[in-house]
RNA sequence: CGGGGCGUAGCGCAGUCUGGUAGCGUAUCGGUUUUGGGAACCGAGGGUCGGAGGUUCAAAUCCUCUCGCCCCGACCA
């Protein structure tokens, strides 16, 4: 156990610190590097390709259910960020802004879009003005700027990516239907593909969306005990609406203020993979979202161009036929050990491996990457054996997952108890709320833990809220946040 | 924005207390032998010691100022 550890040399162990290991693990895998400007990363080629498959998979989900692709500007005029009060309230203190063009400075100064309410509502009130002109549901893929004190890779920086959708709608419950459905759409994303276990639920006011009328969450837990915003999902009522002039004349011939959605997950998603799956050696990626499903490393000994690399080759081409996403490492630079090692850092959930003794047997060599564990198997019927293994290590990844977040969920029925649960061993704590923002003031002064999501299905084994005691409104799920 | 830590070769670091030829590991380049868990040996290249100013015969080292990065808090996706 403490040998196969050692395979991988320069990452700190996760359980010594976990900070360290966490930006230890983006360096070694180059999934980013640090720019030269503060807070500011770089996504390099394989951190990117992670994105890419995100990416790809939403917007299929986004199409599917009636979404379209467009690009609004980077920058938006100060006068419109301050239409809606408390939009501009929550956002000023991390907006940066353009006050100059070329020598000469402008006469209103432009906000780096830090989101895009704002201008897409501007033109959402050109473009809507009948019923028929409704819903509307534009999603855009982009960059945003956010002046962060705090930054880390992935989980918080300066400049990062998202996805942010826009839609509006002729009624609230359309809206809220709207909220709802790609609420789901994150969770099963989350769950199914990145195989992250997610909480779903509701802020409560004081963590709500700065202009929402409700902001739902998918929330997930971190090894360290702490809890990560995965994504939100807003139903703005008719707040930006009523503050742009969105109006459209309804089948009554009369004029109605839309109902408005917006949300969004990040870059942020790749972060959380690194934390949730991740090891001592590097990178657990789920096959799913795994640049690379399959390594095929031929073992370079002798002839092995002439003798073992012909066949590796084959098995490549059959591999990539049947959909499967493999490369051939077939540089002869490097020994075999360098590649295995190198390839888990990389988070590779299969590796394959090919010497002259297997090549007499008609077999390759199947590692995984979760355990090591080597599987000989015939080279009739690999697809299927290999799709099956894959398989199973996206199952597996999941219910570890899963298993780690009933571990770290602890009931308390008193302020007192969820404090200590805080501190004494964080994780998520299921208690009982009376929906009183007072009720949530001591336990983020005197843990600062703040309340992540309101569970959808109140408990009934709560009898009242934990700190005051009164009637209970809602379940809820306190923990400590990225 | 508070507390702590760190800036020396691509990367990781020693050297700083006590000033005196800028080093180690690794990576890189060339060569030979190797290759089933990060190969071995021989040789080579690579530095305005984060920046500016000062003290000194002499500064990576002492003093002053400054910039940047990381971690922990408070605030935010």
């Amino acid at each position: 156990m403490e040998k196969t550890d050692d395979f991988v040399k320069q990452i700190t162990k996760k359980s010594e610190d976990f900070s360290r290991w966490y930006t230890d693990v983006i360096k070694r895998a180059k999934l980013a590097d640090y720019a030269p400007i503060k807070g500011v990363m770089v996504i390099r080629p394989y951190g990117y390709e992670i994105w890419e498959l995100i990416r790809d998979q939403l917007d299929r989900m986004f199409k599917d259910t009636g979404h379209q692709n467009a690009y609004f500007p980077l920058l938006i005029p100060e006068s419109l960020l301050k239409k809606e009060a408390e939009h501009v309230e929550g956002f000023a203190p991390e907006v940066a802004w353009v006050t100059m063009g070329g020598s000469e400075p402008l006469e209103e100064r432009l906000a780096i879009r830090p989101t895009s309410e704002a201008i897409i509502c501007s033109m959402y009130a050109k473009w809507i003005k009948s019923w028929r002109d409704l819903p509307l549901k534009i999603n855009q893929w982009t960059n945003i700027v956010r002046w962060e004190k705090v930054t880390r890779p992935f989980l918080r920086t300066t400049e990062f990516l998202w996805q942010e959708g826009h839609t509006a709608h002729a009624s609230c419950k359309e809206a809220e239907e709207e909220t709802l459905s790609i609420l789901e759409i994150y969770k099963t994303f989350i769950e199914k593909y990145l195989a992250i276990p997610v909480i779903t639920g509701l802020k409560s006011d004081s963590e709500k969306f700065a202009g929402a009328l409700k902001t739902y969450c998918v929330e997930t837990l971190m090894p360290d005990g702490k809890s990560l915003q995965a994504g939100t999902s807003h139903h703005l009522g008719q707040n930006f609406s009523k503050a742009f002039g969105i109006r459209f004349e309804n089948k009554n011939q009369e004029l109605e203020y839309a109902w408005q959605t917006s949300w969004g997950v990040t870059t942020r998603l790749i972060g959380a993979l690194v934390m949730v799956h991740g090891d001592d050696s590097g990178l657990i990626l789920p096959p799913e979202i795994s640049p690379v499903q399959t390594v095929i490393v031929p073992i370079s000994r002798g002839d092995w161009k002439e003798t073992i690399l012909p066949q590796a080759e084959n098995i490549y081409h059959e591999l990539k036929q049947n959909n499967i996403r493999v490369i051939l490492d077939d540089r002869d630079t490097y020994t075999p050990g360098w590649k295995f090692s190198e390839w888990e850092v990389k988070g590779v959930p299969v590796r394959l491996e090919l010497g002259p003794k297997d090549l007499e047997k008609k077999q390759v060599v199947l590692v995984n990457r979760i355990n090591r564990d080597k599987k000989f198997v015939p080279v009739e019927n690999l697809v299927e054996t290999l799709k099956k293994l894959l398989a199973d290590i996206q199952s597996e990844l999941l219910s570890r997952a899963r298993a780690f977040n009933a571990s770290q969920t602890h009931i308390a029925r008193t302020e007192s108890e969820i404090i200590d649960i805080i501190e004494t061993r964080r994780g998520l704590v299921k208690t009982a709320w009376c929906g009183s923002p007072q009720c949530e003031i001591p336990i983020k002064e005197k843990a600062s833990a703040t309340i992540r999501a309101i569970l959808d299905q109140p408990d009934s084994q709560f009898e009242k809220c934990a700190i005051c005691g009164k009637a209970p409104r809602h379940t809820v799920i306190f923990a400590k946040s990225y």
